[in-house]
DNA sequence: CATATTCAGTTGAAGGTTCAAGCAAACTAG
DNA sequence: CTAGTTTGCTTGAACCTTCAACTGAATATG
């Protein structure tokens, strides 16, 4: 490889690799498997009551808890975690079914405005206690008070690693609340 | 819809729903963050670094600890979190890479035998350093010691939940630790 | 021994996600 | 005002995962 001009890379004697020790195995691994498990439980369940996988889901529900059942695409797919494509491909299948549709900003002609349908709102009411069910039996019934705390502050810290922006800090439920 | 006859199904009145209270949502919005965004992250250091996702390097990185470098199909895909139908189909890319190779198991006419070879092990050696330090730099940068047991305690709870059987606790470190 | 069942693994199609490219509206500078 | 850039969103292809169907080998049953 022939390095190009300038841009003199200061070469450092490679760094020792800090591999991980045991403890810190098992917990990764643990998390490894919880990543690995718990979507597809959830999707099943959803799948199974609703005909929704956990994405269409979160979608409905971040609308049925706005004020007015509508959000800018651009701001429903960073709530979702979503990129707009996966967005955009996943709007157009729940249009199909009559659960939520788009329409032009008025305000501005960019952006398309995400607006949940009647049907869509009683789709989110249908399948959340059902899925609140399962959150809570596959995660909150194995976590006391305490437990759950420090999971949290865990998983808060990792956080900020992982999405340091924290793009997607706003208050949201994924409908895990009451519905209203 | 019509009952069909016979099975006569016990009429429980419905549980009220336990929704989440305020501090379980903001706990179960860290998990759900920390699933959308890690994986990427992983997968995308990994693709630049060595041309693999997590799960390639993970089947790699799992036969790269067998005493023999070796392991059957089904084996392998227990220990990797997959079904034998997505092992078969990453296996069938990695072998074409050259990375492993599939040999019938002459004990049992059945079984396939996943072997890694020269190459897939340097692939791992390569890719291994890389990434554990993006999952300390992601992951354990973040915790300190007793962070770090409370959230594998909680973790390890939920997984009792997610995945009864426990069919993946045998000891296996995915390559984070020293390959040899 | 014949037949049925289970087990290990593969396959092709269907479905979802990512990626790169593209379009049009809005902003920015000269 | 106009040319260039940025923003918001969509599209189609490539890729990966899942699902159901299938093969062949081993085991169980009569």
């Amino acid at each position: 490889m022939v390095k190009p001009p300038g841009h003199e890379v200061e070469e450092h004697p490679p760094a020792p690799v800090r591999w991980l020790d045991a403890d810190e195995r098992g917990a990764w691994l643990s998390l490894v498997r919880v990543m690995a498990r718990l979507p597809p439980l959830l999707d099943s369940q959803l799948e199974r009551s609703a005909g929704l996988n956990f994405f269409g889901y979160t979608i409905l529900a971040i609308l049925s808890e706005q004020e007015d059942r509508t959000l800018r695409m651009s701001r429903l797919a960073t709530l979702t975690n979503s990129s707009p494509s996966r967005l955009s491909h996943a709007a157009r299948h729940l249009e199909g079914r009559g659960l939520l549709l788009r329409e032009a900003d008025p305000d501005d002609g960019r952006c398309i405005r995400a607006v949940l349908t009647g049907a869509g709102w009683e789709a989110v009411a249908a399948a959340a206690p059902g899925h609140v069910d399962a959150v809570r039996a596959l995660v909150f019934d194995a976590l006391d008070t305490d437990q759950i705390g420090a999971w949290h502050e865990a998983n808060e810290r990792i956080l900020r690693r992982v999405d340091p922006e924290q793009t997607t800090r706003p208050a949201w439920s994924v409908a895990t609340g009451a519905i209203g």
